[in-house]
DNA sequence: ACCAAAAGTAGTTCCTAGGG
DNA sequence: CCCTAGGAACTACTTTTGGT
């Protein structure tokens, strides 16, 4: 590889985010034709006319939509070799992060990931998109920076730790007419149910329910988890769902939380991000923050008991014990499998 | 409302200059 | 001499304007 090949390569990378070859010679600091040429010199090389006409505008061949990610890739890495290595300091940095996730995550890790934002980064903005089934595409593209999900597939590059795990509990309203302190499968099977599923995906419960050879009533699918328990403190519905999402909203919804009448399995969450990012502070920093806010929130909830005092009001979030059996009860059960909703 | 001309926008081509 | 970059001119296309 050539000095000029590099020179090629941001031209290449500037004409692939800008999609425009004016706005590409702004951001290399050359002039339109210049950039062209570059344009010109690329296309040869390459084999592919890489940005065609559509009228007013150009457009991205697919070879050149397969090369950006790359491209965006390797002059990161390239601008990062060559840059000084600044001391980082939360407190001076500005920026806004793109994270997927759902309203699950949100209710569990938002306090303390605000709390330690304004504490330690009051320059840092967090923007939070609803999660996406291929949302490792975005984080490729350099459209988000992070996603806190349940692992689905993924390319084998991407970068995950764990954040925290979680279970599912069954929750309806505090006075509900029809549940006991404990739930049976029939009597569960009775209820009508409603379905959180933020991709749109099948739930463990049905698949569960499925090799039983038997089907419960889905009246209603959402995508929110706010959305599902509201639905069931005002319905004698019953939500299948997180329990560390309906400990967040069960005082102030007025929900019962009960121990499921299925063997369901435990399932963790996770950041995932692009390689590209590893090395960077501030990236660095912010994987931590997300590590922090999962210590601080509640680190274990414990399942629900399966005999006696069901009846009154769950434990409110940040509180472990009391009517829930010890955490290490459940771990029996491992290997969540990807993607599924509750 | 329709159409054609004018104006505006964006990229390419041709030519020249400068550096190694 | 070769390569890169820049300017002027050109081309292609869209949008706006004005006349009917």
């Amino acid at each position: 590889m050539e000095p000029r090949d590099l020179a090629l390569l941001l031209a290449l990378d500037a004409l692939l985010q800008e999609e425009n070859v004016t706005r590409a010679a702004r951001r290399l600091g050359l002039s339109t034709p210049a950039a062209s040429h570059a344009l010109a010199r690329i296309r040869a090389r390459l084999g592919d006319p890489l940005l065609v006409r559509a009228g007013r505008r150009m457009v991205l061949t697919p070879r050149a939509e397969a090369l950006r990610p790359r491209v965006r890739s390797l002059v990161e890495e390239a601008t990062g070799v060559l840059r000084a290595a600044a001391p980082f300091s939360p407190r001076e940095l500005r920026r806004t992060f793109t994270v997927f996730t759902t309203d699950h995550v949100l209710l569990v890790l938002g306090p303390a990931l605000d709390r330690i934002l304004r504490d330690e980064a009051p320059g840092v903005a967090l923007r939070f998109l609803p999660s996406v089934v291929d949302d490792w595409v975005p984080l490729r593209d350099g459209a988000a920076e992070l996603s806190v999900c349940i692992l689905g597939h993924f390319p084998s590059e991407f970068r995950t730790r764990r954040l925290f795990t979680d279970r599912f509990v069954c929750a309806v309203r505090a006075d509900h007419p029809r549940v006991g302190k404990r739930l049976s499968l029939d009597e569960y099977l009775a209820l009508d149910h409603v379905l959180v599923s933020p991709l749109g995906l099948p739930s463990q419960v049905d698949r569960v329910l499925a090799e039983r050879g038997r089907e419960r009533r889905i009246r209603r699918v959402v995508p929110f988890f706010n959305a599902g328990l509201l639905m069931v403190a005002t319905s004698d519905d019953v939500l299948t769902v997180s329990e560390r999402a309906a400990r967040a909203l069960a005082p102030a919804l007025g929900l019962r939380l009960l121990e499921p009448p299925l063997p369901l399995a435990p399932y963790a969450l996770n950041l995932l991000w692009h390689p590209r990012l590893d090395n960077d502070p501030a990236h660095r920093w912010l994987r931590d923050v997300f590590v922090r806010a999962a210590a601080a929130a509640d680190p274990e909830p414990a399942a629900p008991r399966a005999r006696g005092g069901g009846a009154a009001r769950p434990a409110p979030p940040g509180a472990t014990g009391g009517r829930f059996a010890p955490a290490a009860a459940r771990r029996r059960r491992p290997g969540a499998r990807p993607r599924v909703s509750g």
